[in-house]
DNA sequence: TCTTGTTTTCGTCATTGTGACGCTAAGGGT
DNA sequence: ACCCTTAGCGTCACAATGACGAAAACAAGA
């Protein structure tokens, strides 16, 4: 009751696809690497999971090495990427994860980083190994995600505007919403938002009112029904 | 430039969940094991992925190997399992796929299984491993992939009946589906099938029309806009 | 203070998609 | 000839959405 001696033994890492809205714009959480190979590129956060640990602690232990910040926020896995032909080392298989969460804390670089940040999407040059593969991969999946489910909200503060909510679908989906038809649709969804009572001034024009993810609702597995659809494109 | 030390290496393999539809409901293509751990028990097909070898290139071999079929289907990478907990020989890693395939073909088993045969998924006992999570969470994509995708279609045969196909959609989701509704909603989405012009006899009542899936048309990454939705549980 | 500009929020209206279901067409069996 | 079954077309009401008007509620400036 052994493992056979044909299977082959692969190193395996995890890669943390951090995506959040800064500035009306999509941001991915990048750090510059400090170690061979593609060592001064920018990369996905990530690393080697090491023996006795699940794939999410070792997700959640390399961003806070090398990022200094565990975000608040929604991680599921993406994908599985390799073992053949992604890393000049050779053979390495890794399970990319996606985090979706608020822009509120600061990276700090750390571990094999150099530097760590949100960088806009739309500004990007290489990454290293095949990580603008798995970049892509992940906001096609956070496209698709906040269209049944309320994980949009995640990439909000605790308390949010409706306005700050379509912000996150604009950016993530690179399309505008209409605000009246935006403003219908959530307060209409029942289990999507709840009035704190609140208004959130500040900027400028009529003071909107303070939302909260709707109690008893975990944005991992709810579902919108009918679901909130982009155009098509 | 080597992987570091402290990085474990893992034993890795692909398990495949078969996915079709027999008599109007959801099968699930399973071999019993001939070896520990688990032996005598059912369990998905699967195994070690070897040196030097993709993880879908291992997923098709393996299921050959133990069952005797490559179904001409939809294959995908589903998510990947462990390494913790899920294995008596230790921590070792799955990556599930799923594949969505008719029924047109006859298993054998062979390799490290003493049977291979389709099984209804909904009078089965428990599996080898933690396969009856895998096959839950197959089962949950499949149920989501056919709503706004093409992929039932890669459960039929080559030419099939809109009932064939309203078949599929009754066995995955578990619920009827009006056929009068669901026969405007196939023929009126463009790209989904395309009319062969014969009549597919046989059974009682009035002779069908005989559809294929519609040209140029890759169920892989087609797009079902607007969604078929499944009525909501 | 009054005006202008901005954003939020509530409504209106037309169109589209869908659920529910009636009805005819086209076969097989007795 | 009659009955039974399924295929395929059509109708109607309702729900959801896109497009857009307009009032409400603030800030800033004239």
């Amino acid at each position: 009751m052994t493992v056979p001696p044909t299977a082959g033994l692969v190193p395996v890492t995890v890669d943390i696809v951090a995506l959040t809205v800064l500035n009306g714009e999509l941001n991915v959480l990048l750090v510059r690497r400090l170690l061979e190979p593609f060592a001064g590129d920018l990369a996905l956060p990530g690393g080697f999971v090491l023996p006795n640990e699940t794939l999410p602690a070792a997700a959640l232990r390399e961003l806070d090495e090398e990022t200094g910040i565990v975000p608040p926020g929604h991680l599921e896995q993406l994908r599985t990427y390799g073992p053949l032909d992604r890393d000049p080392r050779g053979p390495i298989l890794s399970v990319a994860h996606l985090l979706l969460a608020p822009a509120d804390r600061i990276p700090q670089a750390g571990g094999d980083a150099t530097e760590a940040g949100w960088h806009p999407v739309s500004t990007l040059g290489a990454l290293a190994f095949d990580h603008a593969t798995i970049l892509n991969d992940a906001i096609e999946r956070a496209r698709n995600k906040i269209e049944y489910s309320p994980l949009a909200a995640t990439m909000c503060p605790a308390e949010f505007t409706i306005a700050e909510l379509r912000a996150v679908y604009e950016a993530v989906w690179g399309q505008n919403v209409d605000p009246r038809n935006f403003h219908r649709k959530i307060t209409g969804t029942p289990g999507f938002v709840t009035s704190t009572g609140k208004r959130g001034g500040g900027g400028t024009g009529r003071p909107a009112e303070l939302f909260r993810v709707a109690d008893g609702i975990s944005p991992h597995d709810a579902v919108l029904y009918p679901p909130l659809l982009r155009r098509s494109m």
